[in-house]
DNA sequence: CAGTAG
DNA sequence: AGGCCTTACTG
DNA sequence: GCCT
């Protein structure tokens, strides 16, 4: 088998010794690796998927976007044939042993698939018949079509060598597998190490070298002159048929900006009851609300989903009720409301949550009005002459790319040959998945234009407080968003619904809420708390209380902060949280960049005296630039590279109790297992010293080994979205990013849950390495 | 393991 | 319908 | 709640 090149061994010796700990382990080779991985738990590791089609349909997912990876393999078909588990006995049954799935042949097809082969799984595979296909390919042409096929048995012992006829015996959907004969003359048995070499060299090379003997090739006839010529005629024929499907797509993207969404929704449909006139039938009107926005068992007050002194009585003839019940539409005014929930039609007085009252808002019963009366997109159209929306989310045209940022070399969908009449927003915002490689300038500010927006929603988020999942993501959805409207330019009142759907993760809901909050400045939901709702709000801001504990404070009989204080102890709540609950008032205050910087200055001269070679890094919001933080977080390393190799271990315990006995350290939230260790983290809180008004802050203080720091500058700068957008798009393509740092061949199974935590990507000393890595255009601390 | 936090 | 970041500490 |  493959062993890794004595010169590729001796380069990562180098690598590790420069490093000067050797703390980095050697990557493996991928049959180490294999080796170890087959230690792990068989079950686990091969039942999610017994066979090797629903691997490849799983790793094509993962694979579709391979950032930076040079696809050496583009174009290449490759059949894997397992052939490691079969009996040295060639009388062995095939059926028995065919294509066994483990986690070896796993990760030969991971990083096949990674580097742009299309995998076909041996039961897939269809023996090209002489008889039935005159127009096979000529083998040059076919060759630079990327249309041969490579059959690669994956064999680990090279002992047992399959023959042909074993290898042919597990190919194709039947038991008898398929005969030489069937073979066309592009089919190609070639060793793995074809592949390795291939994804060594970065380039597709020859495979004269790695074909295993007898190449079976010799057994097809060489094409006759008609074979020739039916080649020719189907290349014509295929362009051809692009040509008509692109023509198509063309007029078909014309007819929809022609007749608009009406048309385009009948012609899907096929068959549409009733094409009663108009267009503005189709029209939705998308809930502003939704009942989820209740928590369970509690109803909404009257009028809150059908806004009672705003209803247009007769606007129109309910004609959709009976054909559609529930379904929200619009000119409708069933109810009289904005659009009446499912089983919400009657808010019936009794039902309402006490204390929940339902209060007017200025200018929403003529929104309300205008939208239940002409429906959304009318009212787009209405708005689309206004200039101040047009240059709203123009966000295009400020990228700044790295130097050797190859753009995106996904599945060629983002080709943008085709100029459809869409709108720009749309297509920026399909072009970038990820957020993290929006390298848009603008800096979140809490004085910014949409600041009002942005906490409207945040307070919305925080309302979405039930334990449930479901709930959860809702929450994450509307923080994201919030967000996202920080950092955008100023949204205008006269913002259209579309433009808010075509920014990528806003969707139809929250547009509207949007648009709601934009034009009234509130949002009807916050008009009218429930008690529990404002209670579980003001006690989770507690450090250490989340919505669970809350909730469980609240039934507990807690109304207030206040109450919790009394008498901690009577809701059980942990010793980290009754500190928290001391500082409540000063935990809840945001902190002057000024102050962090003095915190950090008078910790940093501590830190000096102990250890003046360790760095001391403040993080977090402050790295960003951030004007005021929530918390402090400082870094704490030191360069093992220089000559004594002395890591900065112990010094984290060191210093903490000098700031103890500064008077900075008021407090010790969590602590970590080994205070000696490099990775030591404390929680905590902190004050400036010898000042009677100075305010109790949060504070962390985290160790890093000195080759960690890449990845943990990443991690602690954030922001959160910001680490979460790059996390994904590095687990998306069969990466892992975590604090410690990036890897690779991680393998995982069909819900994503990490199997093998993967190897050490080599070579990277610096935040850009990773951006590079990951194909995440760089950005500035400040910018992200 | 759930809950909380980063 | 299923995914949505990853790790660490606490009780 | 949003996206694929």
């Amino acid at each position: 088998s493959a062993r890794s090149s004595p010169a590729r061994a001796s380069k990562v010796a180098a690598a590790a010794t420069v490093k000067g700990k050797g703390r980095a382990k050697a990557r493996l080779s991928l049959e180490q690796e294999v080796d170890r991985v087959l230690k792990l738990r068989k079950t686990k590791l091969t039942d999610p998927f017994p066979t090797v089609a629903e691997l490849v349909a799983h790793l094509v997912q993962f694979t579709s976007a391979q950032p930076n990876a040079k696809r050496c393999l583009e174009g290449c078909r490759i059949v894997f044939v397992n052939t490691e588990h079969w009996s040295s006995a060639p009388s062995t049954s095939a059926k028995l042993t065919r294509n066994p799935m483990d986690e070896g042949l796993r990760l030969c097809l991971t990083v096949a698939i990674r580097h742009g082969a299309t995998l076909i799984p041996p039961e897939e595979f269809v023996a090209p018949d002489p008889s039935v296909s005159p127009d096979q390919l000529d083998p040059d042409q076919a060759e630079a079509e990327g249309w041969t096929t490579h059959i690669v048995p994956y064999v680990l012992s090279q002992q047992r060598l399959p023959t042909y006829d074993q290898i042919l015996a597990c190919l194709g959907p039947d038991e008898g597998g398929i005969s030489r004969e069937q073979l066309g003359p592009f089919v190609k048995v070639v060793k793995y190490k074809w592949v390795a070499s291939c994804v060594e060299k970065r380039a597709k090379v020859p495979e004269t070298m790695y074909l295993l003997g007898g190449d079976f090739r010799q057994h097809a006839p060489p094409l006759t002159e008609q074979q020739k010529r039916a080649v020719k005629e189907r290349a014509q024929r295929m362009e051809v048929q692009a040509k008509q499907a692109e023509q198509a797509r063309v007029a078909k993207t014309k007819l929809r900006a022609r007749a608009g969404k009406d048309a385009l929704e009948a012609e899907d449909s096929g068959s549409d009851h009733g094409s009663n006139g108009g267009g503005e039938d189709e029209v939705e009107v998308v809930s502003p609300l939704g009942s989820q926005d209740w928590p369970e068992g509690e109803k909404p007050p009257a009028g809150y989903f059908a806004h009672q002194t705003a209803s247009p009585l007769g606007a129109a003839p309910d004609k959709h009720d009976t054909t559609r019940p529930g379904e929200q539409v619009g000119g409708g005014g069933s109810g009289g409301g904005v659009a009446v929930e499912a089983g919400e039609d009657e808010p019936e007085g009794q039902a309402v949550a006490a204390g929940a009252r339902f209060k007017s808002i200025p200018g929403l019963e003529q929104e309300v009005q205008f939208l239940n009366t002409y429906g959304q997109e009318v009212m787009d159209d209405v708005l689309e002459e206004t200039p101040r929306t047009a240059a709203l989310f123009e966000l295009d045209g400020m990228c700044i790319l790295d130097d050797d940022y190859d753009g995106d070399r996904d599945t060629g969908e983002g080709t943008d040959e085709s100029f459809d009449d869409e709108e720009p927003a749309k297509k920026k915002a399909k072009r970038s998945v990820w957020a993290c490689d929006d390298p848009e300038g603008s800096v979140a500010s809490r004085n910014g234009p949409n600041e009002n927006i942005a906490m409207v929603l945040e307070m919305m988020a925080d309302l979405a407080s039930s334990t449930t999942e479901k709930q959860q993501f809702r929450q994450r959805s509307y923080k994201k968003i919030a967000g996202m409207v920080r950092k955008m330019r100023e949204i205008p009142k006269e913002v259209r619904h579309k433009d808010l759907c075509a920014v990528h993760g806003i969707g139809k809901k929250t547009a509207s809420k949007i648009i709601e909050i934009a034009r009234t400045g509130t949002h009807r939901r916050l008009q009218c708390l429930t008690e529990t709702e404002r209670i579980a709000r003001e006690l989770s801001g507690v450090y250490g209380i989340g919505k669970a504990i809350a909730e469980k404070a609240a039934k507990a009989g807690a109304k207030s902060v206040a109450d919790l204080k009394r008498d901690p102890h009577k809701y059980g709540l942990s010793a980290a949280t009754i500190k928290g609950l001391e500082h409540y008032d000063d935990l809840c205050e945001r902190i002057p960049r000024a102050e962090v910087t003095e915190l950090y200055e008078s910790i940093k001269g501590l830190s000096d005296k102990i250890d003046p070679k360790v760095q001391i890094e403040c993080m977090g919001s402050y790295r960003r630039g951030a004007k005021s933080s929530g918390d402090i977080d400082l870094l704490v390393t030191r360069d093992t590279t220089s000559s004594t190799g002395k890591t900065h271990a112990g010094h984290i315990a060191k210093l903490w109790r000098a700031m103890e006995r500064a008077g900075i350290a008021v407090s010790t939230l969590s602590e970590p297992d080994q205070w000696h260790g490099l990775a030591a983290k404390v929680n905590g809180l902190c004050r400036l010293p010898d000042r009677a008004d100075a305010k109790v802050r949060r504070i962390d203080i985290l160790g890093v080994p000195w080759e960690e720091m890449p990845a943990a500058l990443i991690y602690f700068t954030g922001d959160d979205h910001f680490n979460r957008s790059i996390r994904l798009k590095a687990r998306k393509h069969g990466y892992r990013l975590n604090q410690r740092g990036l890897y690779e061949n991680v393998s995982r199974d069909r819900k994503g849950e990490k199997l093998t935590e993967g190897t050490l990507v080599l070579g990277i000393r610096t935040e850009r390495d990773i951006f590079k890595k990951l194909c995440v255009p760089w950005r500035e601390p400040t910018l992200r």
